[in-house]
DNA sequence: GTGAAAGCGCTAACAA
DNA sequence: TTGTTAGCGCTTTCAC
């Protein structure tokens, strides 16, 4: 029985009697065989992974622990069941990006980019990557005007329902804090506050927008001068563009005498874990992170599988508001 | 030039001469050649991988996100500033556990695996990596009598310290929620409240230890009852095995109208990003987890440096108790 | 339906 | 100090 035969069956392409594969497949359980895979990849010249980059989180700063472990493991369940393995490139701050050799040194078929960011290292590194050809997916951030592939949430609509909420139950100046605009989401969210006031015949006023950079801190930060608006009936409400800014201005809040839920309304995005540990619980908008993982590694595994060439993907998924204590006046 | 001095310029091995070094960088830079990852560790027979063997957590169950993320971190920092790359192995609920075939097809050089059960289907699998001199490491969990590589914190000393805080707060009636015993956290968090007890003076009763899952939801099944045994006098602190069960008892507590801090003492184990989101902020015993992982992967990477045959390492890293309002008296 | 053989891009032993 | 060459264990064309 020949070497060619045997891979024939393991791999069951070509024409094989079916009393030679049986013979096969009993001589393989017998030696307790299994192929080498890293044979097997450099043979079919396809590494059989597919990475995954993402920032290193040196004790959690801009990504939550919640939203890093969610969509991992969507990425994670669908990759596994796409027969890929997952490959974990951390990227270190002063770092040059250098996506593109993960490609031509063949360690990944494919990649899944988190925590990118609208400037010019990020934007070189992936313009590099679209011009070799190399498939890639952003996940959570879209770069105007390019055709990358994306799968994000509808953050646009998320604020647009919070501010739709927030005056449902009577609030009148609804302030945003949000956070850094090299993050698209950022963009996204001012954009659905501004249309839903203006859908309601309010007008947009930019200095009630706060801006953060989505740590506890930073909302913390803006808690005395968030005070005294509210003391002084400038506003009755905030959202803030993540559950952690939100919390950390909900407790520097509290620390004045000043409660979510009674004294003003607040939301934050995501959903995190923490919206229901605080006191009173956050009200927040729900992301579908697991979904977003998981969605973007059969989107980008099945561009792989096809012959002709793919057509770019840009999915927005769906989210939904959670009303919980803190948006109560 | 011969392939094989390029092979030698671009290792930095054998001798050659400097011009020539020279020559080679200079070409390849002009080329913008980089070595093809795939043959380089197929003809080296070296995966150039560490694996980390995990369970999924579809929407987060046992596992928490923050001690699920701090320990990749440290993982990653580590395998990277080795030379390794991260392959991430998702082990599914029902799924046979074949950690054995991992090495023999040459996915990994190495693995590191989180959340072992002492279950005859983990230890079977264990067993089997030792028996064929598998390099791996444990990460908090160890089993008895088994000289496995392993990774964890003083679990022991941390209860044994909550619970001498919770004595000097004053308390007398301590009580303490621990998780399943199939984890060896478990098993040596009650060992040190044990010890704890009985050193000072008093006696360990057996039905003062109260059993969980590690649940936020296993937590809030105990406020009923343990409301009761507050207002009976029959106790007046409690240890929770970890966070999640501590701030669900926390919270049902309060839906009783018994207040953490006030009515009674509360100590959480882990000191996770919730402990100081709730209301009172949960006093916890810190795990360095972050450095659990980064001292997992150089410990383990560094014996496959070695020539020798490699000496068993099992390491415990402190803890350290964080002192908040929830275990004011 | 099966076998023979070339080759994937490197490394490493050996020769020069 | 450098070149030659034999693999590494599989897949895949091409004959048969």
């Amino acid at each position: 029985m020949s070497e060619a035969t045997v891979s024939r069956v393991l791999n069951g392409v070509g024409p094989v009697k079916e009393e030679t594969r049986r013979r096969v497949m009993e001589a393989a359980k017998q030696l307790n065989y299994v192929p080498n895979a890293l044979a097997q990849r450099f043979a079919r010249q396809k590494s059989g992974n597919l990475g995954v980059i993402l920032p290193l989180l040196p004790k959690v700063n801009v990504f939550s622990t919640y939203y890093f472990s969610e969509i991992l493991s969507g990425i994670g369940h669908t990759a596994k069941h796409s027969g890929y393995d997952l490959l974990m490139l951390f990227r270190e701050p002063g770092e040059p990006r250098e996506y593109a050799n993960l490609f031509r040194t063949q360690k990944v078929d494919a990649c899944i980019i988190l925590g990118a960011q609208n400037i010019p290292t990020d934007y070189d590194a992936l313009e590099e990557l679209q011009l070799e050809g190399h498939p890639f997916c952003l996940i959570n951030q879209r770069f105007d005007g390019k055709p990358y592939n994306t799968v994000d949430a509808d953050h646009r609509m998320g604020s647009f329902d919070a501010v739709t909420h927030l005056m449902q139950q009577g609030c009148q100046r609804i302030w945003f804090l949000n956070g850094p605009p090299v993050f698209s989401n950022s963009l996204d969210r001012l954009e659905g506050y501004r249309q839903a006031l203006e859908a309601a015949g309010m007008t947009f006023d930019p200095d009630r927008v706060l801006a953060g950079n989505y740590s506890r801190k930073s909302g913390y930060a803006h808690a005395e001068a968030f005070a005294e608006l509210i003391r002084t009936g400038q506003a009755d409400a905030i959202i803030a563009a993540n559950d952690r800014m939100a919390i950390g201005l909900l407790q520097g809040l509290k620390e004045k005498g000043v409660r979510a839920g009674a004294d003003y309304a607040l939301v934050g995005c995501d959903d995190s874990d923490g919206a229901r540990l605080t006191d009173p619980p956050l009200t927040s908008i729900a992301v579908p992170f697991y979904e977003v993982g998981s969605e973007a590694a059969s989107r980008l595994l099945g561009t792989l599988a096809e012959t002709e060439p793919p057509v770019p993907f840009t999915v927005k998924l769906p989210v939904r508001l959670v009303a919980r204590a803190s948006s109560e006046v």
